[in-house]
DNA sequence: TTGAAAGCGTTACCAC
DNA sequence: GTGGTAACGCTTTCAA
């Protein structure tokens, strides 16, 4: 691998010089500037990030930390990240968390601008203290798919995504309505579920209709546990028309476990569900869609920004809008 | 942050011991190790990545590249390798790649290993000459879904998959069978579709069924493609009773073709597909079931080993397995 | 068993 | 405009 001296030498002038050249200084003549971005060219220069890293005091590459287990949302957003970093000069460092104590571990331990030029968090909340952290240590942070006050984020308005599927059940007839969504305290500090919630039952409160307790399933976050909990509720005597899912994998799940019963949808059962990740087409599945890809790339925008040291505090709101499939009709027996 | 140094003052020895404890190497008086340790983590001290990777001339992050866009398959894979590599010492640094010019370019930068410790590849065929170069360089690299001869592999008998689906289908009557796959010439060197088909076909040719030219459809991989040469086959005078698609993201297309057209699945037509994505257990989709997250996992343990100085060669081949759901039964009519 | 010092490849400050 | 040089934080060889 040649280094830079061997640009020099080659280019007749001094490290200095070549390194001045080559991150666009000013202080240096048009002929030598050329002179050295062609031997450049000709060694196949790439400066080590490694030395640079060192000599900067500033890493060059983003950490991205994401639940990634079992998370379609999660990664198309991430999806979304590459394509637009890819282009970049970052290189895109993966952090997968399982657990919510790895999580503290990790964004302590990534509170510094040696080990990493800048943080993107999706679908994470950060604490406080790991927001002040971060800003102590001078590390730019993004969050996708949450709204934190201090830090740019990439966000969307739960409540007005639960208040469309709540107008949508009622718009066409249901009154029978139940929920299944996350558990209210997810262990990765994430409201989006019970955000959703709240706004949900607020419309249909509108419409004097109530969920009654029974009606409302919170389970951690997956297909099988939805789909749990979608038994339990077409077991009741009288079981809903109509289920909200806050998240289309819990919808996959309250399909698949109305299709083993023999639950007719949308006949017996609608279902909508929230994010259209990209199987719900498949499934045929009406959701509150959200724009998970476009997410990713916003995120990478507001990154690279932050490191071209624009000032922070840029958010940015991504609209929702109404997915019309398969899994929505009027109930069989209008109440 | 602390440096060795700072470690060094506060243990009273010199930052070469410190060095020499935390590596593990062997000539150190115990008390001075101890008295070295604590004094270590009292500080919170962790070696900083760049100057480690400079000194050493080896980066200690290993750079997985994979073709991101819409494949919940590479997906799943990567989900594997980050839940093993998160345990580790190594960063996992992430490669998107679109294009395959994009591909080219990448790995010849890769191959240094002051840029990058070792090399995974995901759903990705390198060339002869890019497995030349990661190797002069001294890169270690795995491959994840594909088998490449002088390195380590973790892959599939993509034919005996393909067989496995025709013995299923032949098995329950069907003689009128179709394919949906990918282009024969995949930008990424990629073979797998063609591998299945053509194991597919030599197993209906041992019952005498031969897949006319109209029944074989090779499109760029995705859903919407699949879908619309569905269309085709379904509009076809004389359609297919089953349909064999080569993944399971070109399957949900054709389920959805068949949707719209409202032929009933597997009433009318039988679907089968091959991975089993998460996805595909709420589509009811019968596949050929590859371990995809298990890959990953395999993988990350193959590039760990080959980063502990094991000798190179050590293939993995993950079982292939039939999952029956409801996509497939007899044709209504047996021929 | 331990320390001093050189070197890894860059950048930036200070002279010229 | 350009070159010399110190510094970034660590590892390792060579001496002691």
């Amino acid at each position: 691998m040649p280094t830079i001296s061997d640009v020099a030498a080659k280019a007749g002038v001094s490290a200095a010089t070549v390194s001045r050249v080559l991150r666009g200084k000013p202080q240096v003549a048009a002929s030598t500037r050329q002179r050295v971005l062609t031997a450049a060219e000709e060694l196949g220069y790439s400066p080590s990030r490694a030395a640079q890293s060192l000599a900067l005091g500033r890493s060059s590459s983003i950490g991205v930390v994401a639940p990634l287990a079992d998370s379609p949302s999660v990664a198309e957003r991430l999806g979304g990240l590459t394509a637009r970093l890819g282009a970049s000069d970052y290189d895109l460092t993966l952090f997968g968390i399982n657990t919510s104590t790895e999580r503290v571990d990790l964004l302590a331990e990534l509170a510094d601008p040696g080990r990493i030029g800048a943080v993107v968090l999706i679908s994470l909340r950060p604490t406080p203290d790991e927001v002040e952290a971060l800003a102590a240590a001078g590390v730019p942070t993004v969050v996708i798919d949450a709204n934190v006050p201090s830090l740019d984020c990439v966000y969307i308005d739960d409540g007005e995504g639960g208040r469309l599927a709540a107008r949508t059940l009622l718009a066409s007839g249901h009154r029978r309505i139940a929920f299944v969504g996350d558990v209210a305290d997810s262990e990765f500090g994430f409201t989006s579920s019970e955000d959703r919630r709240i706004a949900f039952e607020d419309v249909l409160a509108t419409a004097t209709v109530q969920i009654p307790d029974e009606y409302l399933k919170r389970r951690p976050h997956g297909a099988d546990e939805a789909k749990l909990a979608t038994f339990e509720l077409l077991d009741l005597a009288e079981p809903p028309t109509a289920i909200f899912a806050a998240s289309d994998v819990q919808a996959s799940g309250v399909l698949e476990a109305a299709h083993e019963r023999g639950v007719d949808v949308p006949g017996d059962l609608s279902v909508i569900g929230f994010d259209d990740i990209r199987s719900a087409r498949g499934m045929g599945l009406t959701t509150i869609r959200q724009p998970l890809e476009e997410s990713g790339a916003y995120g990478a925008k507001l990154v690279l920004e932050a490191l071209e040291h624009r000032p922070i505090g840029m958010s940015i709101e991504l609209p929702l809008s109404l997915v019309s499939r398969r899994s929505t009709a009027p109930p069989r027996t209008t109440a």
